[in-house]
DNA sequence: ACTTCCGAATGATCAGACGATTATCGTCGC
DNA sequence: GCGACGATAATCGTCTGATCATTCGGAAGT
């Protein structure tokens, strides 16, 4: 049979995935009949898993096994039913559990191929996050704006003295594809919110602190920026926000930090305040903006 | 028949969760056989569901629902097998949806009883924000603690000129509580930990921003604040990170944000050092801290 | 009026089957 | 020899039906 012959060639790293983990002892995983009691006790003095459920059991199980180390970014798990079996749940309980942690950005599944552990980056374990930012009303936009405020400060604050001339390059690229645009007249908004979103990405990600960046992208999703369209053409113009921008790419090419700093932090803020000023405004949450999701 | 009948006793707002979402319409959900071919084609054109399966999809009906307000915060769901009929799914697809939506935070299941919204405050939805700080490797935990002491910094300054007489009286109580410890010889140092929480969330929540209080919150999980325990004792002593909190606590009473600023980051950029400088230090993922989860 | 108890409602789990997609590998032609 | 092509197996995705466990509310009894 193939029930143990695929560890070897796939993990090489010995039964890890067996009943190490606070799991239920092998000989109790083919009982085919009644195997809810025994679990019970078991889980009440096991007071890490804090889920009643046979799914919640099993997503902390994986969650231990990457803590521990046992498994690690871009592994592969075994097939479903091998799984289900070994931690003796039902193929159904043990894919809603897989799903969650698709969902967390744990796991990824491919259909066909198989189940895997992804690279367990920010970027992927922070998706959660932008549904959280998406799902926030208006009126508590403001203070997501305060926080992204404060973050992006530091981001520009750090990235004014670690932004190679490639990077420099790149973002007075953005800018001047925005001035194009402003000069061809017909500025498309989709088309602004995305490269206002490329800027202030680029400098995240040359604060050199991943987990900053992460954060910064995603209290920055589409949906969000779409709702802010309004607050910035509103608040003044196009314009004055690219000009903004251009003082802050000014203050970052001079490597002073604290003057990226107070850039940054202006440019945040005058959307801020509008936004905290408007509460209620025209903020359709049916319609976020023009033309975003 | 009841297939509509749950509708106006339970949630009163019209048919809202019907096919009005780019579901199929009510003539497709009955097929017997062969239900896939035609949602391809509704889902390939609706550019803001990403997700191929049908899961996802109904992840993506769920989201809209809620953003548009249609389900509301503490709503009701219909029951499992009303819904999957509704959507055109099965009811093990639709169960993955829900299963993934209660881990982003989103719903909230009671066997016997029900699925309803959650409250969808922010420490609803940042609950994946701490399984994402936990499974941070020691390598990620200076670019974390970077952020906390960004943020943190900021809720300090805000506390400042906000914190009420009562709340300062609560954190003086939690530093003279720490103090009865030290003084008695015998410091527990999971106690340790948990008022120094609690030190920082008061000041967080105290920051007048729901937003920035909950990611804080966030950032600051058992796990997490188990591992700087080390880092906390090795680095000078409790006597100081204790001298720290008693400087944060004076400049906040004076109400002076600056002062309260300078001395909440001081505080958060000595651990940070620390563990930038002994990045793969004692840090043993199996055992995070003193007997924390 | 209060408590107790039972049944309906509902989610949780299991089992088996089949469809859809991908990776793999052998074969064929050049 | 080597690359393109197609068959095959492996794997995830989905459906169906049933049973178990839990909760809630009303009926019955006191």
């Amino acid at each position: 049979m193939l029930n143990v012959a695929w560890i070897a060639p796939e993990l090489n790293r010995s039964d890890l995935l067996s009943a190490e983990t606070a799991l239920p002892p092998n000989d109790l995983i083919y009982r085919p009949h009644c195997p809810y009691t025994d679990r019970v006790s078991s889980r009440t003095e096991n007071r890490s898993s804090a889920g009643s459920s046979r799914s919640d059991h099993v997503i902390d199980i994986v969650k231990n096994l990457i803590a521990s180390g046992e498994l690690r970014a871009g592994d592969r798990l075994p097939v479903e039913k091998e799984l289900a079996a070994r931690w003796g749940v039902s193929r159904g309980s043990l894919r809603e559990a897989v799903r969650s942690l698709a969902a967390l950005g744990v796991l990824e599944t491919r259909q066909g191929d198989g189940t895997y552990v992804t690279q367990l980056d920010p970027g992927s374990l922070l998706r959660p996050l932008e549904f959280w930012a998406d799902l926030q009303q208006v009126s508590q936009s403001a203070e997501l704006l305060a926080v992204r405020r404060v973050l992006e400060t530091e981001s520009a604050g750090l990235a004014a003295v670690r932004l190679t001339e490639e990077e420099l390059a790149r973002l007075d690229d953005v800018l001047t594809g925005i001035e194009e645009g402003m000069a061809t007249g017909r500025l498309d908004p989709e088309t602004f919110i995305d490269t206002d979103a490329e800027f202030h990405r680029t400098i995240a990600a040359a604060s050199g602190n991943g987990a900053l960046a992460a954060l910064i992208d995603s209290l920055m999703t589409r949906t969000l920026r779409g709702r802010l369209w309004r607050a910035i053409t509103e608040r003044a113009s196009v314009d004055e926000a690219h000009a903004e921008h251009r003082a802050i790419l000014a203050a970052l090419r001079t490597r002073d930090a604290e003057h990226a700093r107070v850039r940054m932090a202006a440019h945040l803020l005058g959307v801020e305040v509008f936004a905290a000023a408007h509460p209620t405004d025209g903020l359709d949450p049916a319609r976020p903006g023009p033309g975003s999701t």
